[in-house]
DNA sequence: TCCAAAAAGCTGTCGCGACAGCAAATGTCG
DNA sequence: CGACATTTGCTGTCGCGACAGCTTTTTGGA
């Protein structure tokens, strides 16, 4: 099988294309990306979450809308980042339901690394892309999710 | 948060951007087909095996590639559609390494419910898109997937 | 003020993707 | 023919996403 077929799909099956597509393009970019930060002993999301906790103050809830899972997700993803060592959770001096997310001297040791690689990553995705492309893909995506928001619930 | 939340990155984080975004866009989606195949108790990686199985004589290998996932995926999404009783396992006659895939009654009796939640989804997904648009689209991520294609795997 | 609703976070369960490792069957080549 | 590599499918393990249900705390209104 040729997968340049990329597109190969079946004549019968058009419905699938753009929605097999997409969610192809999407599990290699983050299978490749997880691949590269490997070498950190991290996972994308992981990751993610460490570049977003290092600039300001955290909250599990404050994160959840960034790396866009759930708060189950939030939570064993804490767990495992813990586990590492590289964050710490402490409790919310104003608000006692809260958790304060910080990163261990070891997670901020890794910070730096991480930047490089998400940019990397990007730059291979789109690789001959040109400024129009990319933002008109933007444009696109940012469609895209607007109209799933739309349908899913409507009343946030 | 200007425009929908969608591309609400944090202004230190660009990198970030495409390749999340990206992802948010196919997980919501594919979220949003998984709800609406509740229905039918089947998620949309159940769905797409059957409508793959459902024309030509299939095996696991076969199915992979169209789906995207590698043979242990494939062999527990099969668990799932055979404990449902929607897929059957038979022993390929010239390859006896090899599996068929049948749907049974049942299995054949789902397909032609799915056609059209994979269309509504897409059509949904892509909700104000002209033709031009869709094409664009569809020219992108297939470059996108070659581009991480030809990284990951050089030598395919 | 007190009680109900909302918010924050945790756990349990399930489906799925990726990786690694494995046995059986097939293919290939010396 | 016989040793080796390849293919096919299975299993084990881990990380992650979604859903549902729960406790604790905060908030807001009667």
């Amino acid at each position: 099988m040729e997968r340049s077929a990329s597109a190969a799909q079946a004549p019968g099956l058009p419905a699938l294309g753009a929605g097999s597509l997409l969610h192809k393009v999407a599990r290699e970019f983050t299978t490749m990306l997880d691949r590269d930060l490997a070498r950190h002993d991290l996972t994308s999301q992981q990751a993610a979450l460490l570049l977003h906790a290092a600039g300001e103050p955290a909250t599990p809830s404050s994160l959840k809308a960034a790396l866009g899972t759930d708060t189950a997700g939030m939570t064993r993803l804490l767990d495992r980042l813990e586990g590492k060592g590289l964050v710490r959770r402490a409790r919310h001096p104003q608000d006692r339901r809260a958790v304060v997310i910080e990163l261990t001297a070891q997670g901020q040791a890794v910070v730096p690394h991480l930047q490089p690689a998400f940019g990397h990553a990007v730059g291979r995705l789109l690789a001959g892309f040109d400024d129009t492309q990319v933002a008109q893909l933007r444009g696109m995506l940012d469609r895209m999710l607007a109209n799933l928001a739309a349908d899913g619930d409507p009343a946030a």
